[in-house]
DNA sequence: AGCACGCCGACT
DNA sequence: GTCGGCGTGCTC
C-alpha cells in the first residue's frame, strides 16, 4: 500500500537585487502565506528582504532552504506584481530591479514606532520652580509636544520636563510617529464646473463606471480649468469605490505645495506627498500608509508609481507632455508609460492632461487607442497673451549684452503702467562658458566632457552635471595669463545685471533652482512676485510652470532658439512646449498679456506656429517629421550605453556587441558612437542606438540580445529604452 | 546588491 | 611574517 507522499509548498521569492530570476525556498510547517506576502529568507550568508512572487509544491527534488519569516503587513497586490514582471520585460531590466524601486523604504513594514509628548495636565504640582514654570508657559503658548522640543522652547533641559510629568504637572501621551491619514471626502467644497468642463468630467466620469482599464487624453489649453476636471474625476472614483486610491503624477514637485493646499480644500482631507527629497521619516509614513490602504489620494513625482497601492482606482499623469518624467539615470523609464502599463495592471482608467500633449500622446489618441478629451476655451476673461518676435539679425544687442532695443522699450512701457516683466532664460549663473582670451582655453569639468558655468553670485566655476566647483581664477591654469579669462553667453545672472543696469529703480530678483534651491525659498520669491514686491522677475524652467501672476503683463524670451538646434528630434516639441507655458504666465486676470520672442530664426516652425497661436499646424508639421524618420511614435528607439574606465575597452565592448546583435526584419543599429558626455566621473561611454519599426517586438529582441552577450566585468552596460536625449 | 574567497603590497 | 586592497563569482 503507497502512501501519497506528503507535498510541501514551495515559495518563490524575488528579492530587490540584480538577480535574473526569483529563488526557491520551502514553506515551513505552519507558515501561512500568501503571493505578495513580505518575508525574510537565507540568501548565501545573509538573511535578506524578498517578496513571495509564486506558491507551488516542492517536488523535493532540490534541497531547498526555508523562508525565515513573514512580515505582518498586507501582502503585494496581484497587479503590482504584474506591473513588476511587464515592466522588467519591457525596461529589459531584471524584475529584482524594479521590485527594488517598490521596496525603498526600509522599515515601512513593521508597526509605526509611537513617540512620546506631553500635555498640560489639569492641576498643578505642589512644587514648583521657575524651571517648571517656564515649561508650563511653553505648552500653553505651543500646545503639546516633545520633551526636547518643550525644554528648547522654555530654554531648560528635557530633565524638567520629564520631572514635572512625574510631579504630575503634566500628561504623558504616545501617539504614533507616523499619524494615518484621514480619508478624504469626495463631497468637499468645489467650483461649479462651466459647460465644456462638465462634458470633460462626464466623459471621464462614464470610463470610472465602465470600470477596467482605459487611457484618456486630456487635452486643455492653459487655464481652460483642468485641475477642476480631473478633480471631479477623483470625487466620482471616491464615491464609486470608498476604498479606492487615486494616483496623481506631477512633475515638479517643488511646485505642489499650492496643489497640496487645493487638494486639501477639496477634499477636506491632507493628502500624501511623495517625493525624491522627502525626508526617511515621511518615506516611511507614506509608504506604509499606501501599502494598508490608508492614505487615499497620493500626489507623487514619477517615483510614486512604485508605491504599494492595494486598490488604485485612477491614476492622473498631469503635464504629461513634461521631460522631466523621464528618468535619466539609474534606472531609465519614462513615467507617463509605465503609468498607463501601471493602470493596465490594475484595470483603472489613466488621464494623462496638458495644455501642449506630446506628440506621442497625441499620435494615441487620433488612432483611437487612448479617449481623446479637449478643453479648448480659457475660463472666464482670461485669453491667451499676444505673441510676437523680435528677429535679433536685425535688432542685433550690443556686444555683451542680450536685451535687445525693441524688448527695453516694451519692458520700459511695461513698468510704467505699474506692471510686471518676466525674462526668460534658461540658462543657471551668469556664463555658460568660461575661456582664456590668450590661449583660448576653455574652462571643463575634471570628470565630464562639459564645460563649467559660471555663477558670478557665489564668485565659482560650477559643473552642472557632476556638481564639481571651484572658485573662478584669477589667472588662466593653462598659459598662466592674469585677467585673461572672459564670460562667454548669458546666463540668467548676467541678463539679471543687465536689466538692473538698464531700469535702475525696478526691484529685480532671479528664479532658478539656484535661487529657490528649497520649496521655501521658491514660495517665498513666488509670494513676493504675486504680492507685487518684484518689478522684473529672470527665470530659469523653473519660472514656467503654473503659478498665478496676475499683475505679469510681459513675457521677454531672451533665447527662443535655444533647444532648436541639434540633433535631438524632441528638441522642437520641447522649445514650442516651454514657450506656450512660458508665453501663458502672461495676462491670467483680465489683462492681455504679451509675450516677446527674441529669436534668429522667426521663421522655424516652432516659432511660426507659437505666434500664430497655431499648435496644430506646428503638430502637425512635427508629427510629419518623425513619420518619415520613422521615429516614436512611429518607430521604437532603444539605446545601449556602454561604460568603462578604460576607453579602449568600452570600445571593445561596445563593437562586440553591434558585432553580435541577432538579426531580424525592421531594425536598424546605429553606432557605436561617442555621446554627448563621453566621460563621465571617469567612465567612458559609447552608445549603440537601435530603431524599430513598430510592429517589432523591441524589448523581446533585445532580451535575445543581451542574453547571448557575455557581461564583461569592469564594463557596465544599461539599456534605455525610448531614450530622450542622443545628441 | 552583498558577501566571501583569493591573490599581491606595506606594516606591527 | 600578517593586514587589507578590490577583482571575481555566487546566492534557491
Amino acid at each position: 500500500m503507497s502512501r501519497a507522499p506528503t507535498l510541501k509548498a514551495k515559495a518563490s521569492i524575488l528579492f530587490p537585487m540584480p538577480l535574473p530570476e526569483p529563488f526557491d525556498y520551502a514553506v515551513p510547517d505552519g507558515m501561512e502565506l500568501r503571493v505578495g506576502d513580505h518575508v525574510r529568507a537565507p540568501l548565501g550568508q545573509r538573511s535578506s528582504r524578498g517578496v513571495v512572487w509564486a506558491l507551488s509544491s516542492d517536488d523535493g527534488s532540490r534541497n531547498l532552504k526555508s523562508v525565515e519569516s513573514v512580515y505582518d503587513a498586507p501582502p503585494l497586490s496581484e497587479a503590482m506584481i504584474e506591473f513588476v514582471n511587464w515592466s522588467a520585460r519591457y525596461l529589459v531590466q531584471w524584475p529584482g530591479i524594479i521590485l527594488r524601486m517598490v521596496l525603498r523604504s526600509e522599515d515601512s513594514l513593521l508597526p509605526s514606532p509611537t513617540e512620546l509628548r506631553f500635555e498640560a495636565a489639569a492641576e498643578r504640582p505642589t512644587r514648583m520652580t521657575e524651571a517648571r514654570e517656564r515649561v508650563l508657559r511653553a505648552v500653553l503658548e505651543q500646545g503639546p509636544g516633545s520633551a526636547a522640543e518643550l525644554a528648547r522652547l522654555a530654554g531648560v533641559t528635557p530633565g524638567v520636563v520629564t520631572g514635572l510629568a512625574k510631579a504630575g504637572g503634566l500628561t504623558r501621551i504616545e501617539r504614533p510617529a507616523d499619524p494615518p491619514f484621514d480619508p478624504p471626502d469626495p463631497d468637499g467644497p468645489g467650483v461649479a464646473l462651466v459647460p465644456q468642463q462638465q462634458d470633460a468630467a462626464d466623459q471621464i466620469r462614464r470610463m470610472i463606471n465602465a470600470g477596467g482599464f482605459q487611457a484618456a487624453l486630456l487635452d486643455g489649453v492653459t487655464g481652460s480649468g483642468k485641475t477642476e476636471v480631473y478633480f471631479d474625476a477623483i470625487a466620482h472614483a471616491l464615491r464609486q469605490d470608498s476604498d479606492a486610491q487615486i494616483l496623481v503624477l506631477l512633475p515638479e514637485i517643488a511646485l505642489t505645495r499650492a496643489v497640496t493646499a487645493r487638494f486639501m480644500e477639496r477634499f477636506r482631507a491632507e493628502p500624501a506627498l511623495w517625493h525624491s527629497d522627502q525626508g526617511p521619516k515621511e518615506r516611511r509614513r507614506i509608504w506604509r500608509e499606501v501599502n494598508e490602504n490608508r492614505a487615499r489620494i497620493v500626489i507623487g513625482a514619477r517615483s510614486a508609481l512604485f508605491l504599494p497601492f492595494q486598490n488604485l482606482r485612477l491614476i492622473i499623469v498631469d503635464e504629461e507632455h513634461d521631460a522631466t518624467y523621464k528618468q535619466g539615470d539609474g534606472l531609465h523609464y519614462q513615467a507617463r508609460d509605465l503609468a498607463v502599463v501601471r493602470a493596465r495592471a490594475s484595470r483603472a482608467p489613466v488621464i494623462l492632461a496638458s495644455a501642449t500633449p506630446s506628440i506621442e500622446s497625441l499620435a494615441n489618441a487620433r488612432a483611437g487607442r487612448y479617449a481623446y478629451i479637449q478643453l479648448p476655451d480659457r475660463i472666464g476673461k482670461a485669453v491667451l497673451p499676444d505673441v510676437a518676435t523680435i528677429d535679433l539679425r536685425e535688432h542685433r544687442p550690443q556686444r555683451g549684452l542680450w536685451l535687445s532695443d525693441p524688448l527695453v522699450e516694451a519692458m520700459a512701457e511695461t513698468l510704467g503702467r505699474g506692471e510686471q516683466v518676466l525674462l526668460y532664460l534658461n540658462r543657471r549663473g551668469y556664463a555658460p562658458l568660461v575661456l582664456c582670451r590668450d590661449c583660448g582655453h576653455r574652462m571643463k569639468s575634471p570628470e565630464v566632457d562639459a564645460y563649467l558655468t559660471e555663477h558670478r553670485y557665489t564668485r565659482r566655476l560650477i559643473c552642472h552635471l557632476t556638481g564639481f566647483s571651484m572658485p573662478r581664477p584669477d589667472k588662466c591654469p593653462e598659459c598662466g595669463a592674469i585677467d585673461s579669462l572672459t564670460s562667454v553667453g548669458p546666463g540668467v545672472e548676467r541678463v539679471a545685471e543687465e536689466a538692473k543696469a538698464r531700469f535702475p529703480e525696478a526691484k529685480v530678483e532671479i528664479l532658478s533652482s539656484d535661487t529657490a534651491h528649497s520649496a521655501e525659498k521658491l514660495l517665498a520669491l513666488i509670494d513676493r512676485m504675486e504680492r507685487g514686491e518684484i518689478d522684473i522677475l529672470v527665470g530659469t524652467q523653473i519660472a514656467a510652470k503654473g503659478h498665478n501672476f496676475l499683475n505679469l503683463t510681459l513675457i521677454g524670451v531672451v533665447d527662443a532658439d535655444l533647444g532648436l538646434a541639434g540633433g535631438d528630434p524632441r528638441a522642437g516639441e520641447r522649445t514650442y512646449q516651454t514657450l506656450v507655458q512660458v508665453a501663458g504666465r502672461a495676462g491670467r486676470a483680465d489683462r492681455p498679456g504679451r509675450a516677446l520672442l527674441q529669436t534668429h530664426d522667426p521663421e522655424h516652425d516652432a516659432i511660426a506656429a507659437l505666434v500664430a497661436g497655431d499648435r496644430d499646424r506646428f503638430m502637425e508639421a512635427e508629427t510629419m517629421a518623425r513619420e518619415a524618420l520613422g521615429l516614436p511614435p512611429y518607430g521604437r528607439l532603444a539605446a545601449i550605453i556602454i561604460s568603462a574606465k578604460d576607453p579602449s575597452q568600452a570600445d571593445a565592448v561596445a563593437k562586440d556587441w553591434a558585432r553580435n546583435a541577432p538579426d531580424a526584419d525592421g531594425i536598424k543599429i546605429w553606432g557605436p558612437a561617442e555621446p554627448r558626455y563621453g566621460m563621465v566621473r571617469g567612465w567612458h561611454r559609447r552608445r549603440l542606438l537601435v530603431r524599430a519599426d513598430r510592429d517589432v517586438d523591441l524589448s523581446a529582441w533585445l532580451w535575445a540580445w543581451k542574453k547571448n552577450m557575455k557581461p564583461v566585468s569592469s564594463v557596465r552596460v544599461t539599456i534605455d529604452i525610448e531614450p530622450y536625449s542622443f545628441v
